[in-house]
DNA sequence: ACCTGAACACCGTTCAAGT
DNA sequence: ACCTGAACACCGTTCAAGT
């Protein structure tokens, strides 16, 4: 399959005519199922979503369903870096991501978080989860080949050092901090609700 | 210049054939100033940061000066938004955007700011920065193409309509004021100091 | 010093042709 | 229905050769 090629190779040199020769095939073969090289990088993205641990658990908080579904998504990028999986242009369209992206939302839905506060926390997420792994897994891929100075300034630092499991999650309780301040005065109690059976 | 012809045709179409033709000159003639197609990339991204306002304003407070620089570097790359600079993957040691980096570091060290904080701050930031652009220009491009429902659910709106103005400064917000947070009971009133002389 | 031409080893994609 | 071969129009990069 085209994820395993690209944890191999990276996803950006899997090209039809190595796919195929993987599959032992030519590549042409290929344009009847995908019709683009583009087409079967997003199938590999989402293929590799359906490792996303996303499932409900009955009474978990909003705020530890967050920290759980984005530990998974970074850990499942990290699963895969040598994949580059990062670099590709997902537009969030394709049915494979779409439905990832409806089980989450629909998991803090049935929390009880109010629609306009999921919306802006959503976004913030969104965006602070893209960044990170951008981040992440390019640091990974270069870190080996940094010249590695001792006597780094300060600002050098902050900003070779940027991505750690740490690092993670301090701005995601930072983005938690940030959407109680802006649910106030919600006491923020939404939770999975039991199993109803 | 590389990043006019990216803003024509997109960086990722910017090939040493295309730019050394723009330039009357032939693709090998480039070897000589770029080693590589990636160097002319960062080249053309470090150019571009340039652009965006970074000058220190003596009595600025500290969160007026992330909402100027991070709105700066937002219209920075939505003014260039058809080069797709967003897909240039900049290790950030290249010395262009290095500079650049420096600078904005600089101007809240100038300003007081504890050096953990600014550390944890400046991660997130980073981190809320690249996912928010990515997914604006990701956006912006495939904007006029989507199906454009006007029965979506609400998922699949909030997902579309995740990036605007509005958006951006909501998130930059969430972000400040989880940094008031994590630096309580610091009253935080640091600022760029007035000029010396 | 600076530029070129030809070549090498690749790409994605199309399309008529095979079974 | 499914696959192939040949072709087209591109790439990045190397390198010996020109001025």
């Amino acid at each position: 399959m085209a994820l395993r090629l690209a944890d191999h190779i990276g996803i950006e040199n899997v090209s039809m005519r190595k796919l195929a020769a993987e599959l032992g095939v030519t590549a042409m073969a290929l344009y009847r199922y995908y019709g683009s090289v583009d087409e079967i990088q997003v199938a590999a993205l989402a293929l590799a979503f359906t490792e996303v641990d996303t499932h409900p658990i009955p009474g978990e908080r909003w705020d530890d369903t967050i920290r759980r579904t984005t530990s998974s998504i970074r850990e499942m990028y990290l699963n895969h870096s040598t994949a580059h999986l990062h670099t590709v242009e997902s537009t969030g369209a394709d049915p494979g991501m779409e439905e990832h992206i409806q089980r989450v939302y629909k998991l803090h839905e049935d929390q009880g978080i109010p629609a306009p506060i999921l919306r802006k926390a959503w976004r913030i997420i969104d965006a602070y989860m893209g960044g990170f792994i951008l981040g992440e897994t390019d640091e990974v891929q270069h870190r080996s080949k940094l010249p590695h100075e001792e006597t780094a300034e300060t600002w050098r630092e902050t900003a070779a050092g940027a991505y750690s499991e740490e690092t993670f999650h301090d701005g995601i309780e930072i983005i938690i901090a940030g959407i109680r301040a802006m649910a106030e005065p919600d006491p923020c109690d939404w939770h999975t609700p039991e199993d109803p059976r």
